[in-house]
DNA sequence: AAACCGGGGAC
DNA sequence: GTCCCAGGTTT
């Protein structure tokens, strides 16, 4: 893969993000806050709490209810209450600044594979491998060749994604993300003016060229419930080993078959879009 | 591995 | 109702 490519484009193409020039408790904020919700939900909230509580302390000497008041319509208030906590914990068992080690940054409530690496890379520049849902998508369709990743990165997944890491492995972080955020999206992708299309395994395998095909993949980037379900019916009823479920998920015509057989017997039931148990 | 999270919003 | 979104924690 052509990292230039990526980080040219990213040159030409990134936004504007405040978090992007900010502290790192900023950066720590944003993180939180960006977990499972959209940019453009995060930006006015984020706005409002550096402005609110520029430093961890004064977050930590918020009370409960503001913080879930101030959380506003971001979804999963957790988060909020998660974030209070490590904001007290680095006031003061880090003298009111980030750690900037993975270790301790995993330690934080809230604080997981994702974040850590994500934080170390955009608030302390520093080259960890960072593995978020737009980056392994992108990895999937130009390396893999599939349109979607597995639902979680696996140990061969992480080493070889860390060993395209360049020199400028924060920007390699944010270029990837922000492409599989703006180029290589989930259901639209810009695939007329990807910079990627020539070298792109997806494309190559035959990229979605009709409904049929797409819908004959579409269950591999469902929803977890949903791919749970699937999984389930498929080690119970057909006898099959989670690693044999796994193979299946980079191969379309295996999964297809799997899925009409599964049909067939009456296991599962399909909308078109998407499968179910029955009653 | 799967459910759940004091979800939310576009469709 | 379905799907997506810069995931993490718990069982």
């Amino acid at each position: 893969m052509r990292q230039e490519i990526v980080l040219e484009w990213f040159d030409q193409n990134k936004r504007d993000l405040p978090w992007r020039r900010t502290t790192p408790w900023g950066v720590m904020v944003s993180e939180f806050m960006l977990q499972q919700t959209p940019v453009q939900r995060v930006l006015p909230v984020w706005e409002k709490w550096l402005a609110k509580w520029p430093t961890p302390r004064d977050l930590a000497k918020a009370k409960r209810s503001e913080v879930i008041t101030d959380w506003g319509r971001l979804g999963y208030p957790r988060r909020a209450l998660r974030l209070h906590e490590s904001a007290t914990i680095i006031a003061r068992d880090y003298k009111n600044a980030v750690p900037n080690d993975l270790t301790d940054l995993r330690s934080l409530p809230g604080v997981g594979e994702y974040t850590a690496a994500a934080i170390a890379a955009f608030a302390f520049n520093q080259s960890t491998l960072v593995l978020d849902v737009n980056i392994r998508r992108l990895f999937a369709r130009v390396i893999d060749g599939v349109e979607f990743p597995t639902p979680s990165p696996s140990q061969i997944e992480r080493r070889l994604r860390a060993e395209l890491i360049p020199a400028d492995g924060a920007k390699w972080a944010a270029a990837t993300m922000e492409f599989g955020a703006l180029v290589c999206t989930s259901k639209n992708p810009d695939c007329a003016d990807c910079p990627l299309k020539r070298q792109c395994g997806w494309r190559k395998a035959g990229y979605p060229k009709s409904e049929s095909v797409r819908n004959s993949q579409a269950w591999v980037g469902t929803d977890r419930q949903c791919r749970g379900v699937i999984v389930q019916a498929l080690r119970e009823e057909k006898k099959m080993t989670t690693r044999r479920v796994q193979e299946l998920w980079h191969d379309s015509s295996q999964v297809e078959q799997a899925l009409k057989t599964l049909i067939a017997d009456g296991l599962i039931e399909t909308t078109g879009k998407s499968f179910r148990l029955p009653n």
